[in-house]
DNA sequence: AAAACGGGGAG
DNA sequence: CTCCCAGTTTT
């Protein structure tokens, strides 16, 4: 069973990993670089990311902002447009923010410590380790979800992942079996392993080289590990999105800090309790904002607007969209109050926009375009 | 320690 | 439907 590797000699995982990763790695564009601005973008792209969806991002960030400096100088909302549909756009914004330090403070120059790039905003415990290895051979290992199902298997180990306190114990363990000189290959092994073979479901123990050596797959309980305590129930949210139009222009705003999507564009809105939202209601809240709705609206507007449903991981958005053709343009206290402004077709194209928002803009434009 | 923060893909 | 994902920040 697993022995504690000897001073200056390779544990048997290490040996193990090692010997696998050669002969199974993917091919993918990070790899074949030690940039640390590559290397940095690709780790906060591939959090909590799968490889399939971010590789094209990561692609079109390097060709847009091919150094630190291109990103550092890019307005925050261009920014955010290229991060568009990748969620969790705080790891955009902080990657904005980290570029700009990157140049203001060190002259271009990433850190070349495992601490020193855990100062940066959006480098976490993970990103750190992973930069510092592969692109400064810094002998530190990375714990991300993979890391934590292999170790959990192989050791039989039953705390529960989910537990920030459990990250010692895999932690101490992943760092124990570092090979100080391969650190940068085995931690790339230790997480393709987790990817390709020791698979969160239907791991492929059949042909795993660490079939003899893993506790799991020993004791019949490759399926019972790691063991991971469930989220708690996302709660549902009810929009009605306002989308008013004057002038063949539509009115949008930025998202506030605070709730999901901070720094991109969407409606006024009116969150309710209820899925429905009446139709007094509605007019009622279109007058708040001292919009009067065109003639032809009312004849629309008996018929309520279907709702789409989009499913975030702590969240679960009930929304509906009514169109309301304007009378007149919004007075600008209520602009001035809701951050509310008209912006033309073209303009609405560069805004950064929740996948919600972006999806019904194209298949309203493709309604009209058909019409 | 727990909650917040997106979205897509697999089974 | 359910579960998972190359996590970090805030509360």
């Amino acid at each position: 069973m697993a022995v504690l590797p000897a001073a200056g000699q390779p544990s048997f995982l290490a040996r193990a990993l090692l010997a696998w990763y050669p002969r199974h790695r993917r091919d993918l564009p990070w790899r074949t670089t030690r940039d640390p601005y590559a290397i940095w973008l690709s780790e906060v792209i591939l959090q909590q990311t799968r490889v399939a969806q971010g590789l094209p991002y990561y692609l079109d960030f390097l060709a847009s902002y091919p150094t630190v400096h291109e990103l550092a100088a890019a307005p925050e909302q261009e920014v955010l447009r290229h991060w568009q549909g990748l969620g969790y756009y705080s790891r955009a914004r902080n990657m904005h923010h980290t570029a700009q330090q990157v140049v203001r403070e060190f002259g271009g120059e990433f850190p070349g410590t495992y601490a020193g790039l855990r100062q940066l905003k959006g480098v976490g415990p993970y990103t750190a380790a992973a930069i510092a290895s592969f692109a400064f051979d810094e002998a530190v290992a990375v714990l991300d979800g993979n890391v934590f199902r292999v170790l959990a298997r192989i050791f039989g180990l039953h705390a529960d992942i989910a537990a920030p306190s459990s990250r010692k114990e895999f932690q101490a363990l992943a760092d124990q079996h570092l090979p100080p000189a391969h650190a940068a290959e085995f931690n790339q092994a230790i997480m393709e392993f987790g990817a390709l073979q020791c698979t969160p479901a239907k791991p492929d123990c059949l042909f795993c080289p660490l079939q003899s050596e893993c506790w799991a797959f020993q004791h019949g309980q490759v399926a019972l590990l790691p063991v991971k305590s469930k989220a708690k129930a996302a709660r549902t949210r009810y929009f009605h999105y306002l989308v008013l139009r004057h002038g063949g222009q539509l009115y949008l705003k930025a998202r506030p800090s605070g709730d999901i999507w901070q720094g991109l564009y969407d409606f006024a809105l009116v969150e309710t309790d209820s899925p429905e939202l009446p139709a007094t209601e509605l007019l009622r809240h279109v007058a708040a904002l001292g919009g009067s709705p065109a003639p032809s609206t009312y004849a629309a507007e008996p018929r309520p607007a279907p709702a789409l449903r989009h499913v975030l991981s702590h969240q679960k958005l009930e929304a509906r969209f009514h169109a309301v053709e304007l009378a007149a343009a919004l007075p600008a206290v209520a602009l001035r109050d809701t951050g509310l402004r008209t912006y033309s077709d073209a303009e609405i194209e560069t805004l950064p926009k929740p996948v919600l928002i972006s999806n019904y803009l194209d298949k309203h434009s493709e309604k009209t375009a058909g019409a």
